[in-house]
DNA sequence: GTTATGTCGATTTTT
DNA sequence: TCGACATAAC
């Protein structure tokens, strides 16, 4: 423990060795708070403290990962172990499924994801017969939240004639009787959104005091990191569960407060002091990351807000690259300079694509830049957007096992009954709603009991309600026996998916096929990493939850080379080389939606000191004159973030218009020749090829191949899937185990299988109908 | 009940 | 510009 307390300076040594009381730890960008956080459990552990009795909260599963790997390599894994650490939403349903009956919750509650909730929220203002363009659903939906994340329930709502007079001001006089029938649909369905799982856990504590002295003590440490986007129901819940010992210690960083907009109190980390009694305040202000350049622009930049604590960010690091300032014409521009100074600094210095990172403010933003990355073979990957559990096949296929978990989960039963196609139609959906509502009992119960319910549903159709319902509960009863991976197999067969999907050979069914097989594999990963982990079950009930809480970020294997894409909020907490920040423009960083309050304006600022500080070497600042929006060319003017930094840190470039009288260059604005692989790669494929290869949408498991590589397996609708040539030697590479060599082929038809050998992640057998894999020797 | 066509809104960020 | 959802036609 000794030989890593000295890795630390004076001022992070402090908190990492203060243990007990209250304690704020306030931590500039690239002051190394990880370090402290996790230093400090392993020290912790050190003195004697059991594992079981600290509770760590972060902001994000890959940041609890990361952490809880890096303490294992301290203090040994086993103790590690014990560790309670992660998101409050996946801690907290975690406890909600342990106490889930006190509340009148199956333990096998459901988890509605947004998408989830939107829907029922758009059916709810159908059933009320209400306006849909007065009340719109996704409006609906966040004030909904708010309530939630304010701790309003629908009793609380309707006793304050303050919030009824709030939304009839805003023309939704009924807003409390959607926020009614919302919940309690979501309660009947035996389901929670990710606002409830805060909320429910307040309730179990406050209604329970046994139960909260049961985690009060089980918890006698508590951890919070990212402290200053904690919204008001964790902040209760965080103080509900160290009001005993008092144990507290809250790491944050107020300038990178960027979360007000759901619901984040940036109070919270302002007025800690206040809350608890001989508080003790630690500031980390040396910064290690960036350059001297960066850090005083970054400083420069936050001055300009208000609100704030008082903290000097420094460094010691060297002055660095002044910070470069590029204007285009266009946003096709915008990209190609960013695609070109990439290629060239890569060139010149021997970098890696993972040394760059593009932030952008809104994820629209990403396509431009992706064209023009694509053009120049340089392979990128983007975070966030449409997640992979998002997608519409996916969906469909979670949705089947989420009914086999929990068949009152309505949202599921809604999307599936139907899909693909068993002649069950909105028309008896809705009688089957109304029936449920009428008795008081969910769609698959009366469904289940067709024959008693008074429903005005043909012999037809009845049939095929009972045929859907045995169809679930033989699922039901393979899932007894099967493990995840073997059940949604079948269920993918059975249900008629693969069907629907292989029938028309479009690419974009093709595309829902990869996207299936991606699943299973990650399904299958799942299995084979469950039977390591000991004190884990691997049910279908847990992949699920693993699945509702994931984010994209915790997908990252990091075992390829690319570019990184996000939006800033994405990037928090994350460091790169070389950063660009694109789009800095007026109305859309900082955004239109968010000028009209200061308090807005500064949470944009903030944004924008976040991604700064991303930076370590270099940071390049671009924005376009015009830009295509909503399918329109619209001209825009710089943000103005650019004329707020101090100028001796920047660089402005000469702008690409007056670059345009350079011939080599002048080609490369309309896109048909590479002016880098003139210049660095002569006479052999100066032109570019066009159209073919170009992949569709920006998939978030896709990251750009080489063109050389050959795929065996599963290309296209027109061969035979499961006719493979694979032979025992061949190199293979798999787009997530990285490359390895075939050891073994068995097997028949559909049920060939290869036995792999891969260099990170061991001897995998792989069916090969699903495997994607390409030969590479 | 299913399929084809039309309209509308989205682009602020996400657990 | 795109996709999701609603309406109309079969």
């Amino acid at each position: 423990m000794e030989k890593y307390l000295s890795q630390l300076n004076e001022a992070q040594l402090e908190p990492t060795i203060q243990i007990d009381g209250p304690m704020i730890v306030i931590a500039g960008a690239g002051s190394g708070k990880t370090r402290v956080l996790t230093y400090r459990i392993a020290y912790m552990m050190s003195k004697g403290i059991d594992a079981f009795n600290i509770l760590s909260l972060t902001f994000t599963n890959k940041a609890a990962r990361e952490m809880k790997e890096r303490i294992a390599t301290i203090v040994g894994a086993s103790e590690a172990k014990n560790l309670w650490m992660g998101t409050f939403h996946s801690v907290f349903a975690k406890i909600l499924r342990i106490e889930a009956d006190r509340l009148g919750y199956p333990s096998n509650f459901t988890i509605y994801d947004t998408q989830d909730s939107d829907r029922l929220i758009a059916s709810i203002i159908k059933e009320l017969n209400l306006d849909k363009d007065i009340y719109k659903y996704k409006q609906v939906r966040s004030r909904i939240s708010s309530y939630k994340n304010s701790l309003v329930t629908v009793r609380a709502y309707f006793q304050n004639p303050e919030l009824k007079e709030a939304d009839a001001m805003a023309r939704r006089p009924r807003m409390g009787d959607i926020y009614k029938e919302y919940v309690d649909r979501c309660f009947k369905a035996g389901a929670m959104d990710f606002d409830d799982l805060l909320l429910k856990t307040n309730e179990l504590l406050t209604r329970f005091p046994e139960v909260l002295a049961k985690y009060q003590n089980r918890f006698k440490y508590i951890l919070v990191d990212e402290y200053q986007d904690t919204n008001h129901s964790q902040y209760l819940i965080v103080r509900a569960l160290s009001d005993k010992f008092q144990n507290i210690c809250v790491v944050g960083d107020d300038a990178q407060s960027i979360y007000a907009f759901r619901g984040a109190n940036i109070n919270n980390i302002l007025n800690f002091q206040k809350d608890y009694d001989d508080v003790k305040v630690f500031r980390l202000e040396q910064n290690y990351r960036s350059t001297k350049n960066i850090v005083n622009a970054a400083n420069s930049i936050i001055d300009k807000n208000q609100t704030k604590l008082d903290k000097i960010v420094w460094t010691a690091n060297d002055e660095g690259a002044k910070i470069i300032v590029n204007r285009s014409l266009t946003d096709g521009d915008e990209g190609r300079y960013v695609a070109s100074t990439i290629f060239e600094n890569k060139m010149q210095n021997q970098l890696k694509n993972s040394d760059f990172a593009i932030l952008y403010r809104t994820n629209a933003q990403s396509r431009s830049i992706e064209d023009a990355l694509r053009k120049r073979d340089i392979p990128y990957r983007i975070y966030g957007g449409l997640s992979f559990y998002q997608r519409k096949e996916i969906k469909d296929v979670l949705s089947y096992l989420r009914l086999i978990i929990n068949p009152a989960d309505e949202e599921a039963l809604k999307r599936v009954i139907n899909f693909p196609p068993r002649g069950i139609g909105q028309t008896t959906v809705d009688k089957l709603i109304v029936s449920a509502n009428g008795y008081n009992r969910t769609i698959f119960e009366v469904m289940k009991n067709i024959d008693k319910a008074d429903v005005k549903i043909n012999s037809g159709t009845r049939t095929k309600l009972q045929d859907f319902v045995t169809l679930i509960e033989s699922f039901q009863v393979l899932n007894q026996t099967a493990d995840v991976f073997e059940l949604a197999e079948h269920v993918t067969r059975t249900s008629g998916l693969i069907k629907e999907f292989n029938k028309d050979g479009t690419p974009e069914g093709v595309t829902r096929m990869e996207n299936i097989e991606e699943l299973l594999n990650g399904m299958k990963d799942f299995v084979e990493g469950q039977k390591e982990i000991a004190d884990t079950t691997g049910s279908l009930a847990e992949f699920l939850e693993d699945v509702a809480l994931a984010t994209d970020l915790d997908a990252d294997k990091g075992d390829t080379d690319h570019v990184a894409l996000m939006t800033i909020h994405l990037a928090k907490g994350l460091e790169f080389p070389y950063v660009y920040i694109v789009g800095l423009e007026e109305d859309l960083f900082p955004s239109a939606m968010s000028m009209n309050t200061r308090s807005e304006l500064e949470e944009e600022r903030r944004l924008f000191y976040v991604a700064l500080t991303r930076a370590e070497k270099q940071a390049y600042l671009t924005y376009a004159l015009s830009r295509y929006r909503w399918g329109k060319l619209v001209d825009s003017d710089p943000s103005r973030f650019i004329e707020e930094i101090d100028e001796q840190y920047l660089e402005v470039m000469t702008p690409i218009e007056e670059r345009r009288f350079n011939p080599m260059l002048d080609a490369d604005i309309f896109g048909d020749v590479e002016p880098n692989k003139i210049r660095y790669k002569p006479a052999k494929q100066p032109v570019l090829k066009k159209g073919g290869t170009a992949k569709k949408s920006p998939e978030k498991f896709q990251v750009t191949t080489p063109k050389n590589l050959k795929p065996v397996a599963n290309t296209n609708g027109n061969t035979n899937l499961f006719d493979s040539k694979l032979v025992v030697g061949n190199i293979v590479k798999h787009i997530r185990f990285g490359t390895g060599e075939v050891l073994k082929i068995e097997g028949t038809g559909a049920d060939i299988k290869a036995e792999i050998n891969f260099q990170h992640g061991g001897v995998k057998k792989l069916l090969l109908r699903f495997a994607k894999l390409e030969v590479v020797g």
